[in-house]
DNA sequence: ATGCATAATTATGAATTCAAAACCCACTCC
DNA sequence: GGAGTGGGTTTTGAATTCATAATTATGCAT
């Protein structure tokens, strides 16, 4: 049991507000049942239950119904009415499609990059490339360090509706199990895909990049199927 | 006032659930919610009075907070920590972002309907062409038919995610003042692009139609800007 | 036993209550 | 005259309470 409540608490005990940026109850609340579901602690089809959670938090229902329409707003979670909240299902299909728009997003993006990017950007995405490069060795370091990278592109694209959109479906992504990642051989490749894709992006060629970030989606997918 | 609460109020009048797909209370709120934001009754940057809509609308404060953090996930509200909830304000640079993704998401979509769409979604899709033919004269109705036509559109490419984020882009788009559609001349043009799209996918022309719709966009935001 | 009606329990949706932060405004002191 | 300063008010964030829908359990008749 960890009080996620002391902080900001209203009866009990009385704690400084520790952050500089203090945020609501919900926002946290969000984050932790994000964790959750990603952490598979909270399954896929599984309903949500509410009282469980706030005895579990030491929070009232308000913040988790509040953060619980939030996550339904960005698809984890699917609200019933009158009978509360499961955890989303991601099917096959949903998968391939949110596949195909990263691939359209994050291609662009890789473009546009490519197109006009600063030498401090260009920097930055070696840098985070080279990280990449460190990681084969751990899987979760990798698919950390391979997610900085995807993020970083799009921030350098410098369109923050679609980095919010991304960042909305690869949060949906997550949900899936098989991931494509996991498969054997599929790190080395990815790894592959990823350096000629730097190449092109510090060459300048728009056109070329776009085209390995749609054929690394593409393979990404087939490994995910 | 209309008190929006009768239906499923608490203590109050008692009357027939009246709907036979009862939904939450929160999802009528914030339906509510945007159609006030879009009539501009809720200004881009204005502070929204909980207390206010509350007694005007016959609520409690619970369904409209909970409302307002939806809305803020789709990004027609901005959430202030310990001041409450604003309507956002799109700056010119949201716009061409907005409609950057826009364009990409859309023609892709033309592209895909155009290279596999069934006799019967061309039937569909020419159906409310042929409507958005005939409101040239009225404003609004174009409007409302451009906008069954794009979605129509984003259905029969069958990407509910892609459908999705749109509907959420064309959310955002709806708080820009400046509509492109509000341009002397801007109508017949539009109409006259839209004319060339349908033809291209009617044709089957997957890369005709991509284009077209790139340039539909790209004149759009110029009307726009 | 099985099926159905009804009572008890549980969980949800929404209103209400409460504590504390932010705001406002008069007042003081420099 | 203007920059604090302090008290009262407003408004937010969150807990709590309440009514009702849904679910489960119980009892009764077949």
């Amino acid at each position: 049991m960890d009080n996620l409540a002391a902080a900001t608490a209203h009866h009990p005990t009385a704690a400084p507000p520790a952050s500089l940026a203090p945020r609501a109850l919900y926002v946290a609340v969000a984050e932790r049942l994000r964790q959750q579901i990603f952490a598979r602690e909270l399954e896929p089809g599984a309903w949500i239950d509410e009282m469980k959670l706030c005895a579990q938090w030491g929070i009232s229902r308000t913040p988790l119904r509040e953060a619980l329409k939030v996550l339904a707003v960005e698809g984890l979670v699917t609200m019933k009415v009158r009978r509360g909240a499961y955890v989303t299902e991601v099917s096959r299909d949903d998968v391939a499609q949110v596949y195909h728009l990263l691939a359209l997003l994050e291609s662009d993006a890789a473009a546009q990059v490519s197109a006009r990017a600063s030498p401090s950007a260009l920097a930055r995405l070696r840098a985070l490339h080279d990280d990449l490069e460190q990681q084969v060795a751990d899987r979760d370091a990798f698919f950390a360090a391979n997610e900085r990278f995807h993020f970083a592109l799009l921030e350098e694209a410098g369109n923050r509706w679609a980095l919010q959109v991304v960042a909305d479906l690869r949060k949906v992504m997550k949900l899936n199990r098989h991931h494509s990642l996991f498969r054997q051989g599929r790190l080395a490749d990815s790894l592959a895909e990823h350096r000629a894709m730097m190449r092109a992006i510090a060459e300048g060629d728009a056109q070329a990049a776009r085209a390995l970030m749609q054929a690394h989606f593409a393979r990404g997918l087939e490994a995910a199927a």
